[in-house]
RNA sequence: GGGCGGUUAGCUCAAUGGUGGAGCACUUCGUUUACACCGAAGGGGAUGGGGGUUCGAAUCCCUCACCGCCCACCA
């Protein structure tokens, strides 16, 4: 057994205060220096697996980062210490956009763009970087305590990982699922590259309809089109109206003139055209806009392009020679004014629609035709939708299955092909001799149908997001047959954002499905938002974010875990940053290190033994009772996911029933011979059990005084807390009859000091008790327990009455049958004791009245099951009693 | 445009259809040797509005308002 020395001489120079910085760089040391995080496969126990949802290297901890951690970290420990094989495989996401912006700033600062180094030295300054600052999160990770497998680390784009992506794309590729597009994407004019629809963010943008007239030709009149985007008139092909529009039917086949240009465009009808929308006329310009494109495909229209992949005008013979070069916004103004002149605007609208803008850049996007790799969605949806609908894969809280399936079932092709230079390149080479094109593993050093060695690669690199498709088994060695895939494969849970439910969840279901035949786990846990206290989204740029280290530094880590675990991931899923709530959970870290150092000075030389049942007192009855009621919800709790419920279990249990009552009492028992041993005996059992079912939760504090704490042999052999078995109740100790008895205890002990307070008792002297207690049973339960109400509540003499008469001058409280009368004497202030005697009579008028309308409300008493009439009626009863002894009582004053 | 979630004490949140709770803040008292980052007591609420179901609604149904989020190819 290991000495017990009072954890304070750890934390000098401050009275009492836990001092969680220390306490959270100590341990965090020792369990790096320890190893405890590396994985350790224990055979034949079941597991529990789970990745963490890789982070971008660039970026740095928030509060999403910070929530999700903890409550994964809460379940890992937990079930790591319930004996599972526990596996939390962390890493890093390689983020092709987000790196590839950092370090062309960065290169921007020194005067150098990255055409001026070159893809090769490009990229070689993108792992530089990434090595120098590409783990920063994972560091920023360690303070929050979360016990990753750290000797695990992957990395998207680890030699590995690589093939494992390689794998899938040829896979995919050879099956035919992968394909050539050409067609209208979304592009980012700053980035340089394609986006696949989900990295489009839709913002709501106060712009303009602007109604353009375009003449008949030949003829007098025209059609009035409308458009938000006038600059991309230059592309127009056509002008399209639904054929079942009655105002234009007559107009179709007929010819009109692009205004500000010579060239002359058909009138065609498509039903894709709304009737009730602006003017019923859709301009048509196919190379600029998606849905125009499947129109101009329908029709057989060409498709000119106008706008550069930098969203500048082009310079060729479709646009006017005063635009070209032009950036796109400022044609736009060049247009409308020309417009004007000619009298072709008929009208501006202010207009409020949503525009798409880049989510890394915030570049508004610009529909570009080009060609890009896309992969076939619709057969590979559907084995991932049945799994969801069949309740393989579950989400919690559950409705979240639905964002997924409506996603999925509505799917369209994705893009997976990026113009960037730091990413997965594509593995397709094509051949510059006899043109075949063909996906490799591996480079292909001659070109296997003509045997060329010139073969050219493809410049492009896969979208990030079909790297993260597959982490719950690239990181396992897929697709090697690797024994972590066989004992940890399909993993349990994945806790994520609910924003990323199609972009990264949908894709890693059915990329599993696809290549492992299995689903990548089983519960989809979604946590929460945290937002701004004022209720807005927290932005970085917009500067009103809170740094979960700053909270860390200033609450500690346990604090904060207290809090996130707290706000659990059932209820209300946008939760405001309250630091008030940090401040309590770190007032709760320093009431627990409190209560330890008295539990641990108490158990000073003990050495662990077993309780003897027929010794405890009614007080250590009831605590038994009540820790044991507190682990069974908490495991029920946890097994649920209901983290929320299960903090407050531990919160409650701690501060109300251990602090508050049973280590009072213990002080009164462990001064008294008889009841000293079993006193420290039930304190070490609860206390120490207390730690193990708080260490998943609050990890530093507990192991700290946890290390302290007598243990038994089998404990004290291992290497931290986090390897000790979890607590469960051991049903034996439930106590009805314990909680009963100190529940009229405690009432009593509250009549008291309530009476005390109301009638102004000075709180140094020791006022006389008289108890008339109604029931016989009642009577010894609190006869046994007269020492400990008489210190509790500060009383002098307390006596049991016969009959419920009181000395005059007296203050009292009715407790259910018993009365508690404190005698006044020359204490009593006459005028003051009349009026709350007056205040209480309303209150209880209130009551009585309240009570009686629920009586006689119309079929209360024929269709309220009798029970629940009965215990009304007695309540009415009681009621009226306490209304007579006050009546009584007022009289007396008189 | 579609969908989801929320609206309870001044603030942040709890409450199997049965007389609405906690923490913070506020008021009063208190330094009793684990803790003043504490203890004790107290005040404070037509549960967003309006309908409906029910003996009984914060809770179930309808509707409106406001807040937040996701999805969406209506120019």
């Amino acid at each position: 057994m290991s000495t017990t020395k009072s954890p304070s001489a750890t934390v000098e120079g401050q009275k009492g205060a836990y001092n969680p910085k220390e306490v959270e760089s100590k341990w965090t040391q020792y369990w790096f220096e320890r190893e405890v995080f590396d994985l350790d496969i224990i055979p034949d126990k079941p597991r529990f697996s789970c990745a963490l949802p890789p982070p971008n290297i660039t970026g740095s901890l928030h509060m999403g980062h910070a929530l999700n951690g903890t409550l994964q970290d809460v379940l890992i420990r937990l079930k790591r210490m319930q004996g599972y094989n526990v596996l939390w495989q962390p890493g890093t996401d390689h983020a092709g956009i987000s790196t590839q912006m950092v370090v062309e700033r960065k290169l921007k600062k020194e005067g150098k763009s990255r055409r001026d180094l070159g893809r090769e030295a490009f990229v070689e300054q993108v792992w530089k970087w990434r090595h120098e600052y590409g783990n920063t999160i994972l560091e920023q990770y360690k303070r929050l305590g979360v016990s990753f497998n750290w000797d695990r680390l992957a990395f998207t784009m680890d030699e590995g990982y690589v093939k494992a992506i390689y794998r899938a794309f040829v896979t995919l590729y050879k099956e035919g699922f992968i394909y050539r597009g050409h067609r209208v994407t979304n592009w980012c004019p700053r980035c340089l590259t394609s986006l696949s629809d989900l990295e489009v963010e839709h913002q709501e943008v106060h712009g303009h309809l602007y109604l353009i007239k375009y003449p008949l030709v030949g003829e007098s009149g025209g059609l009035t089109v409308a458009t938000t985007r006038p600059e991309s008139m230059l592309g127009d092909v056509a002008v399209a109206v639904n054929p079942e529009d009655e105002r234009y039917k007559k107009f179709i086949g007929r010819t009109v003139k692009l205004p500000l240009t010579e060239r002359e465009l058909p009138v065609i009808a498509d039903s894709y055209v709304d009737v009730e929308f602006g003017t019923g006329c859709l301009k048509i310009t196919p190379a600029h806009d998606a849905n125009d494109w499947e129109v101009g495909q329908r029709h057989n229209l060409p498709a000119p392009v106008v706008i550069d992949a930098e969203g500048k005008m082009l310079a060729n013979e479709y646009v006017p020679k005063q635009f070209h070069g032009k950036d796109r916004f400022i044609t736009r103004q060049g247009v409308v004014e020309e417009l004007k002149q000619q009298e072709l605007l008929v009208e501006i609208q202010d207009y409020v629609h949503g525009v798409g803008h880049c989510e890394r850049c915030h570049t508004v996007i610009e529909p570009y035709l080009s060609d890009q790799w896309y992969l076939s969605m619709k057969e590979l949806a559907e084995p991932a939708i049945k799994a969801v609908e069949e309740g393989r894969v579950v989400f919690i809280p559950e409705r979240y299955a639905s964002t997924y399936l409506d996603w999925m079932q509505n799917i369209r092709d994705w893009n997976i092909s990026r113009q960037l230079w730091w990413g997965h390149r594509i593995p397709v080479w094509t051949c510059e001799e006899c043109k075949h094109r063909d996906a490799f593993e591996t480079a292909p050093e001659q070109c296997p149908q003509c045997g060329s060695k010139k073969l050219e690669q493809d410049p492009d690199v896969l979208d990030t997001w079909f790297s993260s498709a597959l982490w719950p088994f690239a990181t396992l060695g897929w697709p090697q047959e690797t024994n972590e895939l066989k004992v940890f494969y399909p993993t349990t849970i994945l806790s994520t954002a609910r924003e990323i439910i199609n972009l990264w969840v949908a894709r890693m279901i059915f990329t599993s499905l696809k290549f492992l035949k299995t689903i990548p786990f089983k519960h989809v846990l979604i946590h929460p938002v945290i937002q701004t206290p004022d209720g807005k989204r927290m932005s970085k740029s917009k500067g009103n974010a809170i740094d979960p280290l700053d909270m860390i530094d200033r609450y500690g880590a346990d604090a904060n875990r207290f809090w996130f675990t707290s706000v659990g991931i059932k209820g209300d899923q946008d939760v405001r940053f309250r630091e008030d709530r940090l401040e309590e959970y770190k007032r709760f870290s320093n009431k627990l290190w409190n209560a330890g150092k008295f539990v641990l000075a108490q158990l000073e030389g003990y050495t662990p033994k077993g309780i003897e049942a027929d010794k405890l007192t009614l007080a250590d009855r009831w605590i038994l009772h009540r820790y044991n009621v507190m682990l069974r919800n908490v495991n029920v709790a946890f097994n649920n996911y209901d983290f929320d419920d299960a903090a407050r279990e531990i919160y409650d249990f701690t501060w109300d029933y251990f602090c508050d009552w049973y280590i009072e009492i213990a002080k009164i028992q462990l001064a008294q011979e008889g009841t000293a041993e079993q006193t420290r005996r039930v304190l070490h059992v609860v206390f120490e059990g207390l730690m193990r079912a708080m260490h998943p939760i609050t990890p530093f504090i507990t192991e700290e005084l946890w290390s302290k704490l007598p243990k038994s042999e089998l404990f004290t052999q291992l290497d931290s807390i986090m390897f000790a078995p979890y607590p469960r109740e051991d049903e034996r100790f439930f106590c009805e009859e314990a909680e009963n008895e100190m529940s009229l205890v405690m009432k009593i002990i509250r009549s008291i000091r309530n009476t005390r307070q109301t009638f102004n008792v000075p709180a140094g002297s020791e006022a006389d008790v008289i108890l008339h207690i109604g029931d016989a049973g009642e009577k010894a339960i609190l006869e046994k327990m007269t020492d400990y109400i008489k210190r509790i509540a500060r009383a002098g003499q307390l006596t049991f009455a016969s009959d419920s008469s009181m000395p005059p001058r007296s203050a009292w409280e009715q407790v259910a049958s018993s009365k508690v009368i404190v005698p006044l004497g020359a204490l009593i202030d006459v005028e003051k004791t009349r009026e709350k005697l007056q205040q209480r009579k309303q209150a209880v008028e209130k009551d009585v009245q309240k009570t009686k309308q629920i009586l006689d409300s119309a079929d209360f008493r024929k269709k309220a099951p009798p029970e629940k009439v009965q215990s009304i009626e007695s309540q009415l009863a009681e009621l009226e009693k306490q209304l007579n002894s006050i009546d009584a009582q007022l009289k007396m004053l008189e």
